[in-house]
DNA sequence: CAAAATAGAGAGCACTGCTCTTGACGAATG
DNA sequence: CATTCGTCAAGAGCAGTGCTCTCTATTTTG
């Protein structure tokens, strides 16, 4: 049935486009997006939209959703593009690649990783896109664990600590060990610090050289996490 | 003349009633905060609250500047009542004290360092008192390296971050090794990351024991900076 | 071709920030 | 003491928001 299908990839476009113009407004609104005006900018009545979109909070959901997989994308490629043996390559490059998709779409970083909105709960499928990001870096210590290029360093993790750390092991990454898990969570938590505050302004009129500034925090995670230099 | 005092009394009784019910508000509804509604608390019409209020950002500005004060009075007051040659214990404290703060006020802290509103400019007023944390954190440092307990470590920064962090030691702490800076940076930038994520949820299903692992975190900041661990 | 599904338009409800005008009250002054 | 004057609160109103409902025109389907 041809007719169905003409209907049905009209529609498909009309919710591209207004994902596409809603995206466009968040850069200017940022997370108070406002569906008449997306409506006026495509030239339709406000109701109509609903036509096409559930709830403003729906349209919300769903360009969080491409906007965890753009980020995941992009790191996964910069990580996969790395020689596998380089790890500080590896990390450097990863860390890269967040912040340089958080800079090309700092509507889209805000609404990920800013403040969540209070009435708002993430729904279930943002969760595993939202991991991509620290399972790919904690993939660089499984891999250099495993290849014999990483140092365990001692643990000296709490009981109860360990134990949390151990069963998120067990999960994504079986026989990690915990401290080396934690220094990757803080490589992580690093890494998500860095951003936010060269994105949300706390760098302005203090650091004129982000990328050079960015880079060496970075190392220096990599030096606290023992990620080996290169001769 | 007490007449016109008493009228200004009642005034800044009145400013202080409205900053306390946005507060409230704040809790529940973060950062889209609605004047009628706190009017409506306090039993006034909602024009009426502009006598005392001249615009919503204004008193979402004044929140941030009480806030911004708060964070800053809890952080210095648990490095001052530290002993000075304790670093790592100081270190600890002052982490503590902007967690425990976090905690008990997360809407606050959300308003300062969540996203940013698009509109919004943060005004001159609060960018000196945003400064409090991480100045306190820096001291620190200044302290142990002028008491001898600090070694400071190799500068490989390249030479424009390293123009950047001189500039920004001479403001503040005149003579500070830059490569000290950096680190001090980097615990800060790991603080705010540490807090943000235990606060939006990012810890959920996954660190049960949110006191020990994020002292642990805390510790591994330390350790990077090169803080002595007591015998 | 008739019936059913769909798209768009318009009106309307409850809410928001904010402005302007009007009436009332208290305080300072002639 | 009586009269201005400044302040306060209330109400109406404007432009905007999310969202729902109804009505009409068009398109797809049986």
């Amino acid at each position: 049935m041809p007719a169905s299908s003409i209907r049905a990839r009209v529609r498909a476009e009309m919710i591209d486009e207004i994902k596409a113009v809603a995206r466009r407004h968040l850069a200017t609104d940022g997370a108070n997006l406002s569906l008449r005006a997306v409506a006026r900018d495509m030239g339709m009545v406000s109701s109509a939209i609903y036509r096409y979109v559930p709830s403003r909070d729906d349209l919300l959901t769903a360009l969080i959703l491409e906007a965890y997989d753009g980020l995941g994308d992009a790191v996964e490629a910069a990580d996969g593009s790395t020689e596998r043996h380089d790890l500080r390559g590896r990390w450097h490059a990863v860390c890269r690649a967040a912040r340089d998709w958080a800079i090309t779409h700092p509507a889209e970083y805000a609404l990920l990783y800013g403040s969540p909105v209070p009435g708002y709960a993430a729904p279930e499928d943002t969760v595993l896109p939202a991991q991509r990001p620290p399972l790919t870096l904690v993939g660089i210590l499984r891999d250099g664990l495993a290849d014999g290029l990483l140092t365990v360093p001692a643990d000296d993790l709490p009981e109860p600590v360990h134990a949390d750390l151990a069963e998120l092991a067990d999960a994504f990454f079986p026989g990690l060990p915990t401290a080396l898990l934690a220094r990757g969570m803080a490589g992580w938590t690093q890494l998500f610090g860095l951003i936010s505050f060269e994105l949300f302004g706390r760098l302005n009129q203090t650091i004129a050289h982000r990328d050079g500034y960015f880079d060496h925090q970075v190392g220096l995670m990599a030096d606290l996490i023992g990620l080996p230099r290169p001769e």
